[in-house]
DNA sequence: TTATGTTTTAAACAAACGTTTAATAAATGG
DNA sequence: CCATTTATTAAACGTTTGTTTAAAACATAA
């Protein structure tokens, strides 16, 4: 019977250097990141890293691929949803995002800076485009905002969801260098915000 | 009487390679950027830029202390202007900002990476941290949420707002991709959304 | 055991990196 | 004009980079 010593020790090679390379890879993105590094954090040698995966390049992939699935797989989950309501599905994306955000609070900017850096690598993933505008969600959105008689593009109402409840983490070390912040009060104010955010979506579309 | 031929030569060396430095810089994050790069693209030779500025770095600094104050340094003086009145203020800043990000959209990405990157720099940058919380600002939003007998935090309704405005240029690569939207299109929606967000605020103001 | 395949290691590799040097060219001032 | 400073260049510098190699250690099975 084996005994798991350790974390360190137990889990295979293969997956301590994915562990390891999603650990530095977001703290310190692509191109500031050393293959040592990598290497040092899962307490291998440097050469191990390309036994198993044959570059710095193809490790980083698997890694954007699984961090891009995790950040976006989930939202087009629930955009897509036939069966869930409007604002079940505002309340499921406000949640997902504060809790994965709050777990992973690097998240978004390693994405963003990423992809911009190479945007190529964006479109062979994302196979199906249309996912934003022909989305049950971006429907359902029409229909809310056509019964007002607004012309308001519903883009704008999906940008300001996703704005309120992302935004403060991406700027979140100059929020909370510019509003005498902790952890623990950064954390309590977003599960409160967790809250909020829909019934703030309520509002912008009531007004709309 | 010197007759300025082109932008390349009339222009001194070191203005020169600060503009190469601002766009690459800007482009490709400090870590995936060459001095070769810079050098390149002022059409120089690579000692130039240690001539000039003694270090990588020394010239990176320069870069990131510019782009920071054009990025927060009208945010705050907004925000701590005693004359102006709080609805004043957010169509201030929501117009600073869709207009800013519309001239230099890599700029959000830049910022939020390379802090995050060294947040180290930004204590030493920005020495007034309590310009958020006592900004008058602030204070305004805390009377005019006080009169509502809401106890909501003004951080989020500032946050909501920054979020809202910035937020989509941030998220632009994915989001033009996922709605099959060309930059005349976002363009357009921006001007629109300037135009919207002082509504959207007034609305979740009135809704705490 | 021996033979065979897999995993791990230290060392070596060429290429790229930021920076420095030393010589040259241009500009400046008397 | 010459003397002195300033600007520019090509080359070289020492490191660091990601990757490869070749041998060693380990595991597996006949």
């Amino acid at each position: 019977m084996k005994k798991p010593a350790s974390d360190a020790l137990d889990t295979s090679t293969e997956e301590r250097i994915k562990e390891a390379a999603r650990k530095v890879f977001l703290q310190k993105g692509y191109a500031a990141t050393r293959v040592k590094d990598i290497a040092q954090e899962a307490g291998l040698n440097i050469a191990l890293l390309n036994y198993y995966f044959r570059s710095k390049e193809k490790l980083f992939d698997l890694v954007m691929l699984e961090k891009l699935q995790q950040f976006a797989g989930e939202l087009q989950r629930i955009m897509l949803a036939e069966a869930t309501s409007l604002r079940e599905k505002v309340e499921l994306i406000a949640a997902f995002y504060v809790d994965l955000l709050l777990a992973q609070p690097e998240l978004p900017v390693f994405i963003f800076s990423e992809l911009k850096a190479n945007p190529a690598k964006l479109a062979g993933i994302m196979g199906a485009q249309k996912v934003l505008l022909h989305s049950r969600f971006a429907q359902q959105l029409r229909e809310e905002l056509g019964a007002r008689h607004s012309s308001t593009n519903p883009l704008h109402l999906l940008m300001s969801l996703l704005g309120m409840a992302v935004f403060p983490f991406v700027a979140r070390p100059v929020l909370q260098l510019a509003a005498e912040q902790d952890d623990a009060g950064f954390t309590a104010l977003m599960q409160e915000r967790k809250r909020l955010l829909p019934q703030w979506f309520e509002t912008l579309l009531q007004s709309a």
